[in-house]
Order: structure tokens, then sequence, then C-alpha cells
DNA sequence: CAGATATGTCTATTAAAGTATACATATGTC
DNA sequence: GACATATGTATACTTTAATAGACATATCTG
């Protein structure tokens, strides 16, 4: 992803303003080229890790405060542009609002469900917890040996390394907020 | 530094087996061709920043866990082979005993002072924090407008983003030992 | 103003990351 | 035993990260 690049970018820049060096003095400090210091700080390179480790090695500090995003953001998922995966002949939809990022942890979807509609889950991996809440209309959801019957406004917790189902037991459209959290 | 490579190649070895994914799986969970995937596990590839977002981002983990060491390591680093530098003529001689690294955010010196001895260090950035022990002979150190005199066996904890010297009063020479915590 | 030093940009070259695909070796399954 | 599928390895190729060094602008000093 290049939303990466754009993080290092801005926080090598902004480390390396803060302590006013210029790009030759962190070419100094950690042995990585000017030209490709710049290219970095313009979001035009994708750097290798080494390139990473010898930055942050040079400069004493951690991988993350160089790939975190800026403090304030301000970014807009728009639900129409989502991708989205059907089952159950198309009656269960999901719609991916904010997908995996490795630097938050936790992904974010929408559910629709026709009347009926079912969806069963293997077990995901190990860690894996599910926050579920119910926008419109009913739900039952099914974890292992426990099971809920949810209504508007309703929100379910559970752990996903078990098998679980997700079904409609209403007669209008369900609507659902599923958040995943990993380890 | 391809010690991170050797942590990598570690780490997704083990999460990939774990999980117990082929290569292929993995491939097909990242967009990271199968063959970039084999040479990253045997550690024989330098991947970019981009290579290991999708990595992370297909196997739902952070980076950090894509990152770290193996939990149980053993690694040995020889006062022998350490690089010095020396100042005050050679009187005031600083081996880097563990290299800083951004995964573990602090590294260790040893110093010897000849008699006399003297060293004068900068401010440097905020939020370092010099941690001296004192192994053999005496040794008086200021920071800012603190003084202190350390004789064997003392050690002195100060924050480094001001002016500070170390010298040996002692007839003697002095062997300090100095940790830098980074942030 | 002339000369010197510092700072970021641009260009050409090299080294290597990444892909696609074919190959070899298992591990079943009928 | 023969066929099919799955899994990791090796090869050829394309793209691009990374370097070194030249260039263009500042900024300062005598």
């Amino acid at each position: 992803m290049e939303q990466m690049s754009r993080n290092l970018a801005f926080q090598l820049k902004k480390i390396r303003q803060q302590r006013s060096l210029s790009l030759d003095d962190v070419a100094k400090a950690t042995g990585v080229s000017k030209a490709q210091l710049a290219q970095i700080e313009k979001g035009e390179s994708n750097p290798t890790v080494s390139t990473i480790w010898k930055i942050a090695a040079g400069l004493r500090i951690s991988f993350s405060s160089l790939l975190q995003p800026p403090t304030a953001h301000f970014m807009k998922f728009s639900s129409k542009d989502a991708p989205h995966v059907d089952e159950d002949e198309g009656r269960y939809r999901v719609y991916s609002i904010i997908p995996y990022d490795p630097e938050r942890g936790w992904e974010f979807y929408k559910i629709e469900m026709e009347p009926g509609a079912f969806s069963r889950s293997e077990a995901h991996t190990e860690g894996v917890e599910e926050t579920v809440t119910v926008i419109q209309g009913q739900a039952v959801i099914s974890a292992g040996e426990m099971h809920e019957q949810l209504v508007e406004g309703d929100t379910l917790v559970f752990s996903g390394h078990q098998l679980h189902e997700y079904k409609n037991t209403s007669e209008e459209l369900t609507i659902l907020h599923l958040i995943l959290q990993y380890k």
C-alpha cells in the first residue's frame, strides 16, 4: 500500500525538521543516500526493510514512530466504494468499510441479510474478537454452543476462534455492523 | 541490517506453519508472489515496506509481530569486536557493546577513562536517559547544574537532553558502563 | 560583490526486489 | 501402480530501490 509510503514520508520529514537536520546529516547518520532519503520524504519510494532499519537505527527511533500515521488525520471511507462479497446466493452481503491495517489492528464491515439469509464461518485463527451491532432488523448469532437473539440496538461480543453463524430470523432486511479485532 | 531479514524469516515461517498454510495460501491471501515469500522465509530477501504491509495485512497481524526477534534468543556481543571511538587524545575511549536496535530502544557502552580524562557531550535530542555505573575507579559526572562524585558500584541516572560531562578524578583507570535509553 | 559552504533536486548506473512460470518431489486416491 | 493434486524450489525476466555524483539555489562571510 502506498499509504505506508505517505506515513513514512511524513514522519521522516517531521523528525528530521524537528531536529533541524539536513538530508546530508541524515545520510551521514544512517548510511542511506541523500537521494534516497529525498525520495522517501516525497513518498516516491518504497524502501526496503534494511533501509528503514538504517534510518530508525541512525536516528535512534522505533519502527512504529516511522510508520505511524500523522497524529491528526482525517480520512473518509465511502460505503459506496466498499468492496463486497456475497454469500447465500446474494442474500447475505458483506461490505468491507475499513479494511484491515497492521497499524490499526482491526477491521470494520457492514453486513446486509435478506429475510432468512444465513452465513456460517469456520473458526478464525486464535485471538480474533467479533463485535456485532444490529442496526436494523433482527439476527440470531451462534458461536460454539452459545446462541443469542439480537434486535435493533443490541451488540454482541464473542471470540471468533470457533465455528459461528449469522441468521436473519425476521421478515425484513437486517443490517449489522461488525468489528473484527485481531490478537 | 540483515538481522532484520532473519527475524522476518523466522516470524513469517512460524506464523505460516502455526496456521498450517502453504506458500500458495499466503500468496493468495497477501498478493505477494510465492517465490518472493519463499525467499523471505529463507532470509534471502530484503523486502520493501509495501511487501511487508501486504503480508501483515493479508495475515491480519501487526508489523512488530513480523519484525520481532524470536522470543527465545541467545546472542553474544564481544567486547573485543566492539567498535570504539576515542576522545581527549585517546585518554577517553568509548566502546559500543550493544549498538542501538529500533526494536530494543536502547544501547550499551563501555567507557574507559585514563586519570584526568575528560569528555563533554552536547545535549542529545529530547527524551534520552543515561544510566552510568562505575565498574572501576571514580568519576565526576555533571549534567546541567547538577554534579555527582561516583565511586565503584555507584550508579547515576539522568536525562541527557542537557549539556553533560564525564571526568576521571582519580589516579587510576576508571571504567564505566553506560546505557542510553531513547524516548 | 565574489567566493565559499550548505542544502535540496536531478540524472545515469548498478544491484536487487518482485513476478510468472516451469520443475521436482511428495502425498494421497482410485 | 498410475493418475491427480498439492507443496516447495529453481529459472528467466521486468521493474525499481539505491547509489554516486553533477547541478541549481540559497545563505553566509570577508
